[in-house]
DNA sequence: TTGCGGCTTCCCATCATGGGAAGGTCAAGG
DNA sequence: CCTTGACCTTCCCATGATGGGAAGCCGCAA
């Protein structure tokens, strides 16, 4: 199996499977006679594992964790876990962070008439020299 | 008033500053006669709109767009209000992405043990050859 | 005058991915 | 046996926004 096969077979592409040689996260593939890079099927698994771990926002890093781990028969299922876990909270810092400069936007245009004037609340807020957006006083209660 | 007062005033580092320069997204600032950058209230102005646009995610590119608007004392807010809005999808599609991405993992190290032993949820999945995850079959009579 | 802190430019690194060039290889069909 | 087209190889470059750091110039204070 070469590595366009190996591309279609495990949906990661050739070029993401040379980079992924080249900082060894996966073994170097066997070579042919002719220099190709020759994968088994087992090197192919290997590949779908990544593509799935990509595809659930791990980074590469975390990938070279979870794929030791998962060669290692007699891995703690404590550690897979903490990995996962720790993505989790990373994803979810991200997504709080993005919906509140998401709830901010919506806010300023439903305020802006988006017609022919100019007058704009969005480019108002923008220039009005707002500090990075501290919460604009808790609303005390939520406690 | 020197880049790194600039900088303090405005809360855009120096280095970003002189970034924001080349790539043009302001005009270049003016000089001393020993080639400092001099930066008048004005421009601070400018950088604290950059920092602000960047604050709520806003590219450099739509910055860029956000700033002509800002300077067209006839621009018609329906532009900026694009602008707004089409940001507020883009949040809105990586929000639901990894949301997604979230809920799988949650629900995968719920049933992760988490201790001693190697079996694991989470690896099985990853290891499963999953295709990228279609919704499992949405569950009719959600709408 | 010395010394420290700030300024200048220039280069490098990040993270994961793709584009493309130049050249070698393989298989099918003439 | 040779051509052709599709594949493979390596190497370099670009992305976006940011930071780190080196080498060298400048300005102010003691």
């Amino acid at each position: 199996m070469n590595i366009g096969q190996a591309a279609k077979a495990s949906g990661v592409s050739a070029k993401m499977i040379r980079y992924y040689e080249q900082i060894k996260l996966i073994t170097p593939a066997g070579r042919t006679d002719s220099n190709y890079r020759s994968f088994s099927e087992r090197e192919v698994n290997e590949l779908r594992f990544i593509r799935r771990a990509r595809s659930l926002g791990f980074s590469v890093e975390e990938i070279a964790h979870l794929l030791s781990l998962w060669r290692d028969r007699v891995r703690p299922s404590r550690e897979v876990k903490a990995i996962a876990d720790g993505h989790v909270q990373t994803l979810e810092a991200k997504i709080v962070e993005m919906q509140a400069m998401a709830d901010t936007l919506r806010a300023l245009s439903r305020d802006c008439a988006g017609d022919e004037r100019p007058d704009c609340p969005i480019l108002a807020d923008l220039g009005s020299g707002q500090p990075p957006r501290r919460e604009p006083a808790p609303a005390r209660g939520f406690r």
